[in-house]
DNA sequence: AGGACCAATGTAACCGGTTACATTCGCCGT
DNA sequence: ACGGCGAATGTAACCGGTTACATTGGTCCT
């Protein structure tokens, strides 16, 4: 077991004070070049590496951002948090995990970042809807904050035209000649607020209605977000007397849910259901799922540009939307009703 | 912006000393109850939280580990930390996140871990060959070191048997009467070493020759572990002028790569083509594609296990092996050749 | 020769906690 | 009445860096 070895240990070494051998191995000037050369000698020959805790305490910069996800397992968060993770290794931050996998700790997320405040640079909120007077702690702590997804009070916010994305695909179906057109996302209490599935869900409604399709409810289901939730709601549905002809999924693993329960039922795809997703998920174009993209990428390199353009002292003013696109494949064709 | 409120604070206002404050916001014995009460009044009303830094500093504890993953996007590694990230929370670690997405990092990785050495509890690799020699540093300072797949000398290993469940997967085909199998997965340099990747050609390899196969190296291919990969070597396979009847994939990703090929390109699966994964992807089970399971979430939290009793001074002795199991679905079928 | 100036370096305070050791004080037994 | 004891609290050193300010010594100019 190594002994610490510590910037005095170096500075006795190299017969100098510690304010020389920290100055000499940050590369500040006024330091002897044959004065940085020994001390670097010195400080390799022990292997000394500067206590980064201690570096933190005495300096104002911490280096360090949060980023605060619902879920890692899921392609699209993972995704971006890879997309942070380069610009920010590369700009030389750390990134510190928070999962909030539950509403619980959606809830007590502030409650954990609090402790850190004084020693992070800044949060990335990932599809995290927390209330603004939960942010604003963080805020005048002087921390920086940028969201994605979620609009949040007083926050940069990246995103996507969430509504009119879910619009296009519902309008997409329509077009294809569907009226019973069934829903995978919901919420879970049946109410539609401004989060992200609310938003899209409330895309799929306007667009329903105002194409003079009145919304069945019963064609509204909550797939939970997750592959196994698509399955299960869609076997459900194909089970009912009149089922649907197409269904429309707030997300691309419940839409392949959809496809594994239309092909194990039996039901062709697309000329029996039509399917489409939301995401762009890595597999749905192996799959070949219609569905909407999101510059997963893109966003995640705009907040954590966001984030460093703000630790630069050059906070962005306004929020910034990122183009969707719909990307037809092959699990959409005409109604075959 | 708040001003900074420091442990003085709280014991000048509530009229006693730093000692007495930390004692009492610890819930450590020999502190009135009185006394305790006050000092966690004024605490609260001044929103005092204390410096994590400042406490790690002077505290042996850090309660903090290193995840080190190849890649953050893909579906397992983004698991694994899913399941390592649970636990952690659970015990009060946070967790620190290194991505070696190129080569050169993850040579690189010792160099990063190193200043944090001190500072840090623990480490688990993931899929990260590093050499003894680079560990060792690591373990002479008193960090613990956990690896999830290779086995690194000197270091716990919680693992799957990758080389029999390759040979598993490619006696499967065999089995259904096939003999122009193809590989993909592949290493860049072309050659096989102790990595995951290795060790499951190898057991691909193995396979053949034992059943009397001769490996065709023209149909081992690179598929890069990406869906894309997979896609691009697929499609090069089935133009050949005697294009495989089945294809074995190191990779679900891969897998579902070549099953888009394989549609694509008007062929069917499995009458035409065989195709067997491994990992047991998330999505195999929508696409329906038969694989080799990993218990991916068992695996991180083994790891993390381990981590946590060698913390607690009871370290493991031995590797840890876990089972996988061959999913057989509707992606394999008798040869039609 | 003597003073001005500047580069190089040293000294010590400070960041904000923890904790070994010292001190105070009320209560007990004899 | 007094020494002993232990609970409650205080004092100050310490963790390992950074940095404001002081000091040293050499070069250059008049």
């Amino acid at each position: 077991m190594i002994e610490n070895v510590t910037i005095r240990d170096v500075a006795s070494e190299a017969g100098v004070s510690v304010a020389t051998v920290s100055r000499a191995l940050r590369g500040l000037p006024s330091v002897a070049p044959a004065t940085r050369e020994r001390v670097e000698a010195v400080a390799a020959r022990l292997a000394y590496v500067p206590d980064p805790y201690a570096r933190r305490l005495s300096t104002a910069k911490n280096h360090t951002i949060i980023v605060a996800v619902p879920y890692i397992g899921q392609w699209y968060y993972s995704n971006i948090v890879t997309s942070i993770e380069a610009l920010a290794t590369a700009a030389g931050y750390d990134i510190r995990l928070y999962v909030a996998s539950d509403d619980l700790q959606r809830k007590h997320f502030v409650e954990y970042v609090l402790p850190h405040a004084k020693r992070v640079d800044g949060a990335v909120l990932v599809d995290l809807s927390v209330d603004p007077d939960q942010v604003a702690p963080l805020l005048m702590r002087g921390m920086n904050v940028i969201s994605i997804g979620p609009n949040v009070e007083g926050v940069v916010t990246i995103e996507i035209d969430n509504y009119s994305g879910a619009r296009e695909a519902t309008e997409h179906l329509i077009g294809l000649g569907h009226s019973r057109i069934a829903m995978l996302g919901g919420m879970p209490g049946g109410r539609i607020d401004m989060s992200i599935p609310g938003v899209r869900e409330q895309g799929f409604r306007d667009a329903l209605e105002q194409n003079g399709i009145p919304v069945d409810e019963d064609l509204v289901r909550n797939g939970n977000f997750s592959i196994a939730g698509g399955y299960d709601a869609t076997v459900d549905l194909l089970a009912s007397p009149l089922p649907p002809t197409a269904v429309f999924a707030l997300s691309d693993e419940m839409a392949a849910g959809a496809f594994q329960a239309a092909r194990e039922g039996g039901v062709r795809v697309p000329e029996d259901l039509s399917i489409v997703g939301f995401d762009d998920h890595e597999f749905a174009e192996a799959i070949g799922i219609t569905t909407i993209r999101q510059p997963v990428a893109a966003l995640g390199e705009a907040a954590m540009q966001a984030m460093l353009d703000a630790l630069d002292g050059r906070p962005w003013t306004g929020n910034l939307e990122l183009d969707y696109e719909l990307i037809d494949r092959f699990t959409t064709g005409p109604a075959n009703t």
